[in-house]
DNA sequence: GCGCCGAACTTGTCAATGAAAAGTTCGATA
DNA sequence: TATCGAACTTTTCATTGACAAGTTCGGCGC
């Protein structure tokens, strides 16, 4: 019996690019993803992608763009999640780098793309636009915590940015103890409290 | 007139690989960098790396582990200038995270190599060994700085690690303002102060 | 409903690549 | 001086990214 064919249109074969990248990207690492093997699992020719990403920086391009997309999208979430103006605006701003860490775990393949532009066309407009919605949410609650003895929002917002940024990367590549690799999310929280609260006294409970 | 050719036995073949395996990275990145044009650039034929590494991971391997090597006695340094017990711990700690900012920027391709294990043989005996030395001297000193509400000399040195890692990585990949960027050392050093020293007080001058 | 155009594919080809096998050249040693 | 193995070179093969040419349909105008 022959077996049921895909249409000669595969009808979303953009994303499913995108997935089956991702997919691979997250068994063997952005340098091993290979466009025949992204093609072979969204059952295609190895001439597809073209059509719908120009090259291999294409798509890793669009890749790109995605994740900074869903950063931007995740970071803000953490910070609506608070506008009411109720909560402590140091702890809205623990609770974005508690996201930006749960981010990267949870789209691994993507962040470690986002952070290889030789990998992709960094002049992307879309990459461009998506990375800086991103950065806005992560240098814009800053001016918040200004007070702490630094007294420069771009400061606090490089030194979290640093912080959760660097967290991740060793989690991720396995350069953290087990605490930190079982619990990112709980590790990083507490010590982001310890990092920002003032000394010697109460933290933020 | 023939041109002085090199004799059959290159004579240190291994070095001359790995120094131009760093020189393609720092052009092109590491997932660009190709066996066949390190083999070029050192005035080889294609296969005469194998007798060295073995294969592509292999070379992968020695550069991660000469990182390594290289960031321990960089960290080395920054410790024992200041071994005396004269210097404040805290200025010691201080002047270790930048010095592994200086040694990420100086030492890119390594630097970039070390903490992408996919791609090279991580359970290496040199590579584990040259990581667990570098690590001590980042982890060590973190008991100088407990006191500050940072009571677990291992939170410090992940607090520490990840803030200079992180700093470090999105210099490299052009994430970090003009000034990060043009004085990568000046800048962690002021922000390391922001982050690890009494809020509201005088830093250390 | 038909014809047409272009989007969305497939097939074929080529140069470069990593890896492997076989062969060659020397350096070190007995 | 002969031998052995380290240290290469040459050749081959499968896979890759990219490209050109060809084919299949979906959408649209009439």
């Amino acid at each position: 019996m022959a077996t049921p064919e895909r249409p000669y249109h595969h009808g979303n074969l953009a994303r499913a690019l995108l997935d089956a990248a991702a997919e691979v990207i997250g068994e063997m690492g952005p340098a091993q993803m290979s466009l025949r093997e992204v093609a072979r699992r969204s059952g295609v020719s190895n001439a597809a992608p073209v059509h719908h990403f120009g090259d291999k920086a294409g798509l890793f391009t669009a890749l790109a763009a995605e994740g900074f997309e869903r950063l931007a999208d995740t970071l803000s979430a953490a910070t609506d999640g608070s506008a009411d103006g109720q909560v402590d605006p140091a702890e809205v701003f623990l609770e974005i780098g508690v996201a930006y860490v749960r981010f990267a775990v949870a789209n691994r393949a993507h962040f470690e793309v986002m952070f290889r532009p030789e990998l992709y066309h960094r002049e992307s407009s879309d990459v461009l636009a998506a990375a800086s919605r991103a950065a806005q949410h992560l240098y814009g609650p800053a001016a918040d915590v200004i007070g702490d003895g630094i007294t420069d929002d771009r400061d606090a917002g490089t030194i979290a940015w640093s912080l959760v940024h660097g967290f991740a990367t060793l989690v991720l590549n396995g350069n953290l103890d087990t605490e930190a690799s079982a619990d990112p999310e709980g590790t990083v929280r507490r010590l982001g409290r310890l990092a920002f609260s003032p000394k010697g006294g109460a933290a933020v409970p």
